[in-house]
DNA sequence: ATACGTAAGTCAAAGAAAGTCAAAGTCAAA
DNA sequence: TTTGACTTTGACTTTCTTTGACTTACGTAT
């Protein structure tokens, strides 16, 4: 139900802003559940791009991407999995490069966010962080 | 809201000039209202600087500093510690756009690339991490 | 000089709102 | 009947904002 209706708050724009607590009260559900459904349903994966800000005058915001624009880069996402090597990221940059689908601004900035040298965890957690901030990288660079 | 409004008087000068009491009645805020937004978004390290003055005929002024794209860069980046947060981030990219010194993609990079969702790692080393991708995709955003 | 009113500064406590995580619940398929 | 994927719940945490009591500084009238 929660799911329903917030996609069908996109039917009008494609970037909704949601107050969690008065969601849940209108779904006389415990806030976290919110967090669930947002979670398990509006994923990256999924063409979703989700950010929030806490404290008085917090709320939720849900991007949608548009799918026809961003197949290319969507199927890069879906393909990345939870994990990517410094090395394979390099490969898809210079893929991306060599189409024109970035600049050569944009290319250093996903290469440097994740490098290696600049994702200062241990090395077990590595290319989870970098999945993690790749596939939302690409998900910004995705236009609507 | 206030943020914004200080933002705005900005457009035609790059200096201004308020009394804390008439911004917090116009706001409906308790006066230190105004000095936080201030402390949050004006900071020094943000391309700002401010001065005040109390008693009869006090007033607060707040001046932004104009250089160049990559010295501003360069100072920011040394002036960013070895920590900080999500939200500071945000100011700074902010104030970059408004200075025309990224494009709206570079920005969008730059705030997801250090967003708190997705740096999945331990609280702790949060900022640290932070601080380390944020200085190194701005110096690669310095034109050389 | 002193006193008084005006205006800004400080700081910590309380409040607001979202995030996390793991335990417990549900339910259908094996 | 057991398993396991999916969901629900709530206690606890983190982040950001609001508030107000108290302090400090400036200007002016006495």
């Amino acid at each position: 139900m929660i799911e329903e209706f917030i996609k069908e708050l996109f039917e009008e724009e494609n970037s909704i802003d949601i107050q969690r607590n008065d969601l849940a009260e209108k779904f006389n559900c415990v806030p976290s559940q919110i967090n669930y459904v947002i979670s398990t349903r509006f994923k990256p994966a999924q063409g979703y791009y989700v950010e929030s800000k806490r404290g008085g005058g917090g709320h939720i915001t849900i991007k949608k991407i548009n799918i026809t624009k961003s197949n290319y880069l969507m199927h890069i996402i879906s393909s990345v999995g939870d994990r990517i090597t410094a090395q394979e990221v390099g490969i898809f940059i210079s893929n991306f490069l060599s189409y024109g689908m970035v600049t050569e601004n944009e290319a250093k900035l996903l290469k440097v966010a994740t490098s290696d040298k600049v994702l200062t965890v241990d090395s077990k957690d590595k290319d989870f962080l970098r999945a993690n901030i790749f596939k939302n990288m690409l998900l910004n660079l995705v236009e609507d």
